[in-house]
DNA sequence: CATGAATGAGATTTCATTCAT
DNA sequence: AATGAATGAAATCTCATTCAT
């Protein structure tokens, strides 16, 4: 019960309380979870909340975007890129799947705005400006290189970036809705690259 | 207020309410959503709806199960498969785009289900036997007799097929959030069939 | 389909949808029973009932008045009066158990009534006066011809009647709540006989 | 509207629910009762009374728990048993009426277990082994030690207690159905008392 | 800062009653 | 006479929000 102690409690408050504002979220979704039951998981009581959030709707919005995964760091992508496009894509992919796997916040936040789609508008795009864009932006930038160096096909600098990463969603919808029934992470990336090499390879004819 | 035959109206209710619980619960989601807000779409009572359904989560369940697309419908490949398994692969290809693009119960009705993943779990179940199963059962054998008749490569057969569809699911995924971000579903489905046939193709080294 | 018998089963629908209310009244008291449950019970439709009862509780009222026991018969024990006083208490006793426990609607609708007392006031006072009226008559004749013969004591003459019956009420109460805790009837029959001839018997002093 | 201190008014909120409740059961039965009505009772919101008690039922149950009598105590009886049977026995009938008829909780809640008995069997039963149990046990004691030291009749040790006490219940439910039409309890009781007197006593024939 | 009693609006559900057929 | 679809009022119960302490 030192002063210290007790500001650091008030200080880790908020963070509490987001947090499992994410557990009671994305177990029931936004309608159906009670405050009651987010207090209880803290283990303060409900009006403690109104203490730090201004309401409801105002607390869904803050633990999205507070426990969603912070912009994605494409810089490691840009630099690779000046050695080697084929392996810049590669590296792309890897990390794409290496943090969605390893972020257990962002995986059920993406299925809360896919739910609240019409509730939380806002929230969608914002996600989608923050993780989807840059890494959108660093792939374009990728198959354009590849294309002009002649690494790729001519063609690939015209394939929607969209589509490359296109497997992943689809893995990660699946494992989310239905995990027992999704494939092994490891071998769905190797498809998954081996795919987008061959995709962009320059055309061998015989 | 004309009242035209009781009978009539009485046979087309049930489908009326399952259309207006269909708009209300896509809009709103399933916990946010009020029986007089179905009601009202229908233009009738509260009252009525109980005469047709036990209750709240019977209309969910009921309106999910009638509306959702029945069983897919694979024996055209099989039987195109005994001529070509590329164009029995494009061709499978081609009708889940076809379908899910033109079927707009499906498509928030699959939202749903991602977002009720933890309230109606036996629901995604059943859309995953009678949708994906059959799909998924095609593509394996499709990719099994490409691969034994050497039309395909031979690891043709390994791949898993939820790979082969995955970019579709993306796709889906996308359209269904952010629809004004998604490309233009001709070309990305061009795309996809090509990025199918080479992943599949015989590797040809000169 | 002949019209006699259709005739006699026009007859014999309120009567038939009395004894359902009975029953179902009689299982859930007045204000729980669902008129879809009686109607259910004769194996028609809410609606029917409209057709013969205005509401639910003229329906209520209607049973206990058609089902519950007519004005007791008390001539037998005045006739028997001129022989015995005592005999003709004793068979008044006997009879008022006999009665009660063969008559199966009595039991329960007593019970009704003491439940709806403060809706169904009148009914109560209805019963008395056809029931209990007679009974209570008769007694205080006997008791008054008894203790002027000297065939009872002169303070018989005093006595309430109801006092006379109150054992058979108590055990009619017990029975109703609580059978299985309930003395056997011929026993305790036996027992109040006994009781009330000591009670209105001469002193015999030594 | 005085506020007073918040926690004082905490500590009586729930006996002053139950108080409303046990007014507003009795005056309309079970079913019949609205929680609104409890409520303005006590000059709160119906959520108020959902803040004390988890519903309707628990309401009703922990009601007749809390108001009705505590078990009756008995050991007078047994002690005075040691000097004279029949003055225990007449100061145990005296007692059972003075306490039924000043305490105007336990009389309503045995005309609502008589009414519920359907709907809430195990309270008749814990009302019979807190009420009836020890008062019946003490008289079966009364009887048997005033037979064997030969203050009553030998046969009075197999008279069935309810049986002594049957009048008394007798007169409760009368009165409680049709109160201007019962005896003055005081000289039901005297006749009462009077009757089991002649009933227990030995005979005494010149 | 934290509490938790109280609120009150609103949600689901029930059911007596009506009425066109 | 009988039906049963539809109603609508009302009942139970829930819960986000407030506010005195």
């Amino acid at each position: 019960m030192t002063k210290g102690s007790r500001a650091a409690a008030k200080q880790a408050r908020p963070r509490e309380i987001l947090e499992a504002a994410f557990e009671e979220f994305s177990l029931r979704g936004y309608a159906a979870t009670r405050l009651d039951d987010i207090a209880a998981r803290v283990g303060v009581t409900k009006g403690t909340i109104y203490v730090y959030f201004e309401n409801k709707e105002t607390l869904f919005e803050t633990m999205v975007v507070e426990l969603s995964t912070p912009e994605h760091d494409t810089t490691p992508y840009l630099a690779e890129l000046e050695t080697s496009a084929a392996s810049a894509l590669e590296h792309l992919l890897r990390n794409v799947y290496a943090e969605a796997l390893s972020d257990r916040y962002s995986r059920e936040i993406l299925r809360l705005l896919i739910a609240e789609k019409n509730t939380f508008q806002s929230l969608s795009r914002r996600f989608k400006d923050n993780f989807a864009g840059p890494v959108f932006g660093s792939l374009q930038q990728i198959l354009q290189k590849g294309s002009e160096t002649g690494e790729f096909a001519p063609q690939a600098a015209s394939i929607d970036p969209f589509f490359i990463l296109s497997p992943f969603l689809g893995y990660f919808v699946l494992d989310l809705v239905l995990p027992e029934d999704s494939p092994e992470a490891d071998s769905f990336l190797g498809t998954h690259i081996e795919m987008v090499k061959r995709l962009v390879a320059p055309i061998a004819k015989p």
